[in-house]
DNA sequence: CCAGATTGCTTAATCGATTAATCAACAAGG
DNA sequence: CCTTGTTGATTAATCGATTAAGCAATCTGG
């Protein structure tokens, strides 16, 4: 395997043949009118070169970069892992190259990374938006990967149904009282998830919310969410949003001696990287990314193809933006570990027993 | 702020004002001679028109695209938040886009991606390798992110020194049994690290490296590491090279009912996202990324515009590669937290204490 | 007052690939 | 034999920015 020479160009070839790099450009590509044998030789003298077309001279021609640009609301969130690899190995597959921009958190920079993204001229982008974002008409096919009830989404996770995948299951266990667990209210994909465990309350249950973000705002950042009351006020199911909470809830509980999943049990969202190897391990529910990321690219390639047809001098419309795919949501599979258990007997009156009873 | 319009050129400015692109370009860039009324006035106008310029035409002529590659040895790893953010950032800085290429574990996949890399012709390429793999030649700066006994390392932090902070802190608590947690001793950095931790045992000190690769071979994938049984041992401080480690350890040791810090304590590296909220939060040793992407980003570009200036037509060498920093390594800071706590007073024979006397 | 320097801008080539337009050669049909 | 059609290739323009070279006009010094 060769490695890329910079040192071949079509018009090297052209030369090395005495012929014009159009007839090489055309034999490559399997365009226009080359006789098979002539075709044949270029393609042989093009590999033996190591020929690799240079991106940027077809882009300048073309127009088009055959890079993504990939727009996170945070990279730190541990759950970036799973979508970039997901949305390069996609893009990769499609011909594609992925190039990053953290919009670090807030709305402005969020803004100004996709503007940089642009100036690089991207041929589209892909984003997961800050929680509540409305993304700017840029002048490229945008693909959104949020919840589908964020407008303008072009396709996720079916949260909604993954929400009810955990209350079903926790309710076949035995489970009536549920503890919520979110972080942010405004967050559509957190609502999304907890909505869908609302909505598979069994007949004589009932749910509670606890929001982190409130509650440290009035406690202090990092302060105890006081499970153990909870605990006692006859909680058996603590339902978070995502692993993270559901593995600070864990720990929390653990601190306080109530046994999980003896006692109560713990679910959480994504399958994050630390889920299957603690102990006990997570019970949770993942994410098809590999489909998403699919999905989304195959929606954006499709609408950069079309736009690019599409304009032959044609009205200069700020075109396409939020670009859909037919299949909206991907459904979410439960992943059954070990923090959720059939529900103790008495669990009113289990943190009433002697600490340290588990195992 | 003007959205980029896909509208304007340098061409279209020139016409517009009844000059030549030349002398536009000239005056947007500061070079040759240009009255400064005249530029005044074409900066005045490329500004009202929102022009940016093309990259991808600057970049066929100058033959630099200001875009770096990231290679990481698999991006499903925790910690490639922290680098790519960091990263990201410090390139952004300095003017570069990044491209990210998964290696996604296997080494020739590592050069695949690399050969992607170049083959969309970005100017240099950040790699953290995966674990005993040489960085092949190719041919255009690379730097290398992996630890200082790395041959051809170009930057990285001092986890030997970190290792060094973990076992003075524990030793200053009154520990003396050390059980070091790896997870492949084919890795520079885990080895740095627990070398550093080996290095400070106090004089009456033991330490004994459990590597869990080799653990999970002989017990399958998963299976408790059985650290009770070190406890019963006289292990008092648990040491492990990654926070995930580290999770796990604590997790098992609360399960089976031993009290974390009272009576072993728990440390872990990397700062990881969960780190800070679960309970006990845990002590760990930070990296200063952001310090180490900027060094690299800039050994990066220093070597990049040496290459092109030192081009003119000179011997084609298949010109710098491995590129290195004046400062090579950063250290580590220590974050004590719950997880590491005085000695208790009679750790031999905590474990025939009865369960459940933690807290 | 004129050679030479300086200023201010234009011409034109270049990077590498793509593609519409053109052209020569030859074959087939009326 | 002349027209039309087809094949196989070449020419040349184009994308957008950069830059060496060139050319007037103005300024400077002796």
């Amino acid at each position: 395997m060769s490695v890329s020479r910079p040192g071949s160009s079509l018009n090297e070839i052209a030369t090395l043949l005495g012929v014009s790099s159009a007839t090489v450009s055309n034999a490559l590509a399997g365009k226009g009118r080359v006789s098979a044998e002539l075709a044949d030789k270029i393609r042989a003298t093009a590999a033996s070169l190591g020929y690799t077309p240079s991106m940027t001279g077809r882009a300048l021609r073309t127009g088009r970069t055959q890079v993504l640009g990939l727009v996170l609301p945070n990279i730190a969130n541990p759950l970036f892992p799973q979508i970039a690899q997901a949305i390069e190995q996609a893009a990769s597959k499609a011909g594609y190259g992925v190039l990053i921009a953290d919009s670090h958190g807030d709305i402005a920079a969020q803004t100004a990374a996709i503007n940089r993204l642009i100036e690089r001229s991207v041929d589209g982008i892909v984003v997961v938006p800050r929680r509540g974002t409305r993304v700017a008409d840029i002048g490229r096919p945008v693909a959104v990967i949020d919840s589908p009830s964020t407008p303008g989404n072009t396709v996720s996770a079916d949260h909604w149904q993954g929400g009810q995948a955990v209350v079903d299951h926790l309710a076949e266990l035995g489970h009536r009282s549920f503890l919520l667990i979110g972080n942010n209210p405004d967050s559509n994909v957190q609502n999304d998830r907890i909505g869908g465990m609302k909505s598979r309350l069994p007949a004589n249950g009932r749910a509670e919310v606890l929001w982190i973000e409130n509650h440290e705002k009035n406690k202090g950042k990092g302060a105890p969410l006081g499970l153990k009351d909870k605990v006692a006020e006859g909680f058996t199911a603590f339902c978070a949003v995502s692993d993270l909470h559901a593995l600070r809830a864990l720990t929390e509980l653990q601190g306080a001696g109530i046994a999980v999943p003896e006692q109560v049990s713990v679910t959480g969202f994504d399958d994050l990287v630390f889920s299957s190897v603690i102990t006990p391990s997570l019970t949770t529910v993942r994410m098809d990314m590999g489909t998403i990321a699919e999905i989304a690219i195959a929606a954006l390639s499709r609408a950069i193809e079309t736009e690019t047809k599409a304009l032959p001098e044609q009205l200069r419309t700020t075109s396409g933006t939020l670009v859909t795919a037919e299949q909206k949501s991907v459904p979410m599979a439960l992943v059954v570990r070990q923090t959720s258990g059939r529900r103790a007997l008495t669990p009113q009156k289990m943190d009433l027993l002697p600490e340290g009873e588990h195992r």
